[in-house]
DNA sequence: CAACTTAGTATTATATTTATACTATCTGTC
DNA sequence: GACAGATAGTATAAATATAATACTAAGTTG
């Protein structure tokens, strides 16, 4: 699998804000050349929903519509940088998983500009994140991108698109990798572990057979919770290899 | 899944050869923007071994070196009929089945110029291709991918690692995919079928499972070879739906 | 301490995958 | 023209994985 791993550590977060506005303006008809840009699915699991990261936008295009924190990639940045670096300016964390997934091209996609946006996903434990769902930070919102999708809202630019593969290809992933597991964190339970992976899939799963699939991914450790009026339920860690 | 259909029509190919020497020469220092371009893995198979068609370059960088073939993406046109037009510029066909792969944008990986590149695959059935194994076409040759890819020649820009890309990416789809049948004719036996899946996964598979797995996938057809020495094999076609 | 609630395990049932052994039908040769 | 050699194609058993159910465990709350 090709896939970014979360030790990558942050390199352009010194810089300041990239100044979008000023961008914009600048090219109001056709620019010189191709524009590159990484979009970004910052995905969360909190309040037993699949929560994603998205922009309330100011200004035009689709002012008032909600959309995915972009950043443009710099003529002399790494596109993986450039991804990561728009990652921590908008959750200020710099060592998450993160791994690039599709490339949107169509040559009307941008209705100023030609630009060509890369997706790359993020995957956050909740408890790492300054957001709550449905609240809204500095114009940005946490939302239920089930019920997102599932609605006819319009979307800034193709993101309603780029939601809908990234949503798929979380799933997919989920069914044949550990991915999920970077949506609980350090410690977990199996119980919690296994919310996530419903919330994913989509489908509730058997017990017995969930803690089958992951005996072998997993260690146990010394830890039980404690407080809840049944049983503490053991913390484990995700087995190094 | 995402995939572009084998229906895609093209679009820009009657236009001519595309200037890439005239380019090269605009900017020997750095452009002013980045570049985009699509980079064409074709694959095909033949003497029982996955080929890929490749370029010998004759200028700087890297020349006399293999590199696969590229096109720049045009301002004005879409990412996928640029990827498409690559393929029908070096192969005369345009109803390919080809689908995006990954995008490659390290800010060093063209020495001349800041360029991204996004990579495409496409699968082409030997008997439709002009070329044949280890012959050179007007600076063309087609080469046993994983022959080249135990050997440790160098190769032009980062195309070892975009080749390595795309050789697990399509073995790891004909898993779970009906991927590879875009690797046979329309009208195709099982045993040939069969070596398809053998030669891109690598590993011999047992006949009657082999066939339990793609009897739903298929449709079987009045005609039979003929010639062999040995009992006829049927001919199949793949199923609508 | 009984009722409730969720954690965790043991075991069976079913389906899928893996593997082997067989039969079928052609060509070429003596 | 029968039989040897070759590959096509099928039937069936063995092993493994997945799906499903039923149970026991250990806390809190009233």
């Amino acid at each position: 699998m090709r896939n970014n791993s979360t030790d990558t550590k942050k390199k352009g977060s010194t810089q300041t804000k990239t100044s979008v506005t000023a961008e914009k303006k600048k090219n109001a008809v056709a620019s010189s050349g191709i524009t590159v840009s990484a979009e970004l699915l910052i995905f969360s699991i909190d309040e037993d929903k699949l929560q994603l990261l998205m922009i309330e936008r100011e200004e035009k295009p689709y002012a008032g519509l909600l959309a995915l924190p972009s950043v443009e990639v710099g003529i002399k940045e790494n596109l993986d940088d450039a991804a990561l670096r728009g990652i921590t300016e908008v959750t200020g964390l710099d060592d998450v998983y993160y791994e690039q997934l599709y490339t949107f091209g169509d040559k009307n996609r941008d209705p100023k500009k030609r630009n060509i946006s890369v997706s790359y996903m993020a995957l956050v434990p909740i408890e790492k994140l300054a957001f709550r769902p449905g609240e809204r930070v500095a114009g940005v919102w946490l939302v239920d991108v089930d019920d997102l999708l599932e609605g006819d809202d319009e979307l800034a630019y193709d993101h309603r698109e780029m939601i809908e593969y990234a949503r798929w290809y979380l799933a997919d992933r989920t069914e044949s990798t550990t991915i999920a597991f970077h949506l609980v964190d350090d410690m977990f339970t199996l119980p919690d572990l296994q919310r996530v992976y419903e919330i994913i899939l989509g489908r509730s799963l058997y017990k017995a057979n969930f803690r089958k699939k992951v005996a072998g991914l997993i260690e146990e450790t010394e830890y039980l919770t404690t407080g809840d009026a049944h049983r503490p339920s053991r913390l484990y860690v995700l087995a190094e290899e």
